[in-house]
DNA sequence: CTGTTAGCGCATTCAG
DNA sequence: CTGAATGCGCTAACAG
């Protein structure tokens, strides 16, 4: 079991210097001469040379590593938050570690026992429904952890969301104004997401008792948007709009009008939530409201790396959502 | 600055055993006495205390970490994938590193530096096109790397994956066999992508003089497709069928023609590729190529951490693809 | 500007 | 079955 690469030590010997000054240049310090620095590069290439992350990590305390627990990378919207995070992290020169909690407590809690074992030095939670074990294990440790995809003002914890009832609340008002009365809403299970239950709590606020909204569970995917507005017109059809809390669901609904030889928005206007990329180019273009996930992800990302390298606070911050109208939401005609 | 928390000595002394014992039952060794390791166990929870990693990491030469570069999660076929590695790699007490590279053999070099210096263990990458330093790099420093979503026999370096230009030999032939002669090829950005230009050589070869193959490149999104489709259909339609080489890029074809008020496969016939989740509940469904990305994921973790346990070899392996036949290719009536 | 020294926290020989 | 001693590779004072 021959070494396969040099060690500082062994830069030092070729070099002619002290481990120190070669750990000096690897770090960027100010105080070497050039004609050291020159040295040390060239015997760290010869050498093939790269430090040590443990070493380097047990030394500093630092591992440059921050995790991210998301409850599936399967739904765009996660997917485009994450690209976000990777990209601010991976240009202050931290790395991103994943871990896919399938939305359940327990093992969000062992993925961050995990996570914590490898060196994550900070945590980015979805949502806000977690183990007080986790919060626990955090916080003891000193571990910094925001929660995202939703807000709280009342929070005690760092958030950096949206907030999921007010952005619901918006749309309905929305859908109110356009003239519609009898609007179904469709939603992926409830158990599964507590920004799914926000949702559904901000549309009934607004709704009140001036409109009829009609709740429909089904699975979080096209299939299950494509199922429910089946059902929905099988049974009846006094929806005059259905409000979708994910595009992917709107982009079901569509296929199943298809099927049904309706179109939106002349027979029944369709609106989604999250303003996926195809949003736009889909026919007609869906009416949707635009999460910020990827602002969210580079917000997240940098107030972290932040707090890591200067101990900057990391502050809760809300970010707006916005609605984007296209043309699958029709005015009524009283 | 005092200490969160309890570091292996702490436990020895609360515990009245030596550190090496701590380290045995943390490490799951068998030669410790029932009643030690309650002991132990005790002592470690009242402290609070979980393994420094760094620590840990420097002693053992292990970090259980592996790295995945990949060009984009944006695409939901990555998603899939990237989800049954996290999976596998979970299972086994590894954690998975992601760094996104936008298909740039440069900034992929740099992201394996930064994952090397991370502590990951290995490497999983895409496709076959990389800098030949990065394979230097993994090389020299001998950590295990595996090349997927590609298939190549004579490759000397692991691969698991599918063959590209089969698959869409495959297409071709099938959409052949159903009386199509002229077909337009749907396909993103030639230049970011190895598989992209192998399946777009394994199409002509398969068509041959027999077919009139019209490769067509557009962004790989459903707005690429859906503007390629109306191009297509604005400037002549010779086209009996669309090939493309993303079901993404179909998408955006079922919403051209939607546009255009034509249908599949009525009009014109429609063929897909990936197989995503959302397919089959289009209307009409997609007949597409079902990859196997799960499944691949899933392999190349496997193998990975068992090479890293055990030691055992990483066999290439050639996984296969499938036709999914379902309602939006029509056979054409000479 | 550069070298010396002392740990960082743990796993691991080797004794007993 | 348990303890003492050693070193992993590097960074960070402190000297010079």
């Amino acid at each position: 079991m021959t070494r396969k690469v040099g060690r500082i030590r062994d830069v030092a010997r070729e070099a002619g210097l002290s481990t120190a000054t070669i750990s000096r240049v690897m770090n960027g310090a100010g105080n070497v001469s050039p004609e050291t620095r020159k040295r040390v590069l060239d015997a760290c290439s010869k050498l093939n040379y790269l430090p040590h992350p443990a070493a380097r990590a047990l030394s500093t305390a630092k591992t440059r590593t921050i995790a991210a627990i998301i409850p599936t990378i399967e739904h765009s919207i996660y997917a485009k938050y994450i690209a976000a995070i990777e990209q601010v992290l991976a240009d202050r020169g931290y790395s991103l570690v994943l871990a896919i909690s399938g939305a359940d407590e327990e093992s969000e809690l062992q993925d961050a026992r995990k996570l914590l074992g490898m060196g994550a030095q900070a945590f980015i939670l979805s949502g806000g429904a977690h183990s007080p074990d986790l919060v626990a294990l955090l916080g003891e440790r000193g571990v910094p952890f925001v929660f995202t995809s939703i807000w709280d003002a009342d929070s005690d914890a760092p958030i950096v969301g949206y907030d999921n009832g007010a952005l619901a609340a918006r749309a309905v008002a929305y859908l109110a104004g356009k003239g519609h009365r009898d609007v179904a809403v469709l939603h992926g299970p409830i158990a599964e997401s507590d920004r799914t239950s926000a949702r559904r709590s901000g549309a009934m606020e607004a709704a009140g008792d001036a409109m009829n909204l009609r709740f429909i569970e089904t699975s979080l995917d096209v299939e299950g948007g494509r199922r429910a507005v089946e059902t929905l017109f099988a049974e009846r059809r006094d929806a005059t709009a259905i409000l979708c809390f994910s595009d992917i669901l709107a982009l079901g609904g569509y296929f199943a009008l298809t099927h049904l030889g309706l179109s939106a928005p002349d027979d029944v206007s369709i609106m989604g939530f999250d303003n996926l990329d195809w949003s736009a180019s889909i026919v007609p273009g869906l009416t949707t409201i635009d999460l910020p996930a990827r602002l969210m992800g580079a917000n997240v990302g940098a107030q972290l790396v932040d707090h890591l390298e200067e101990g900057a606070p990391i502050v809760s911050t809300e970010l707006d959502g916005a609605i984007v109208e296209r043309g699958s939401v029709a005015a009524l005609i009283a």
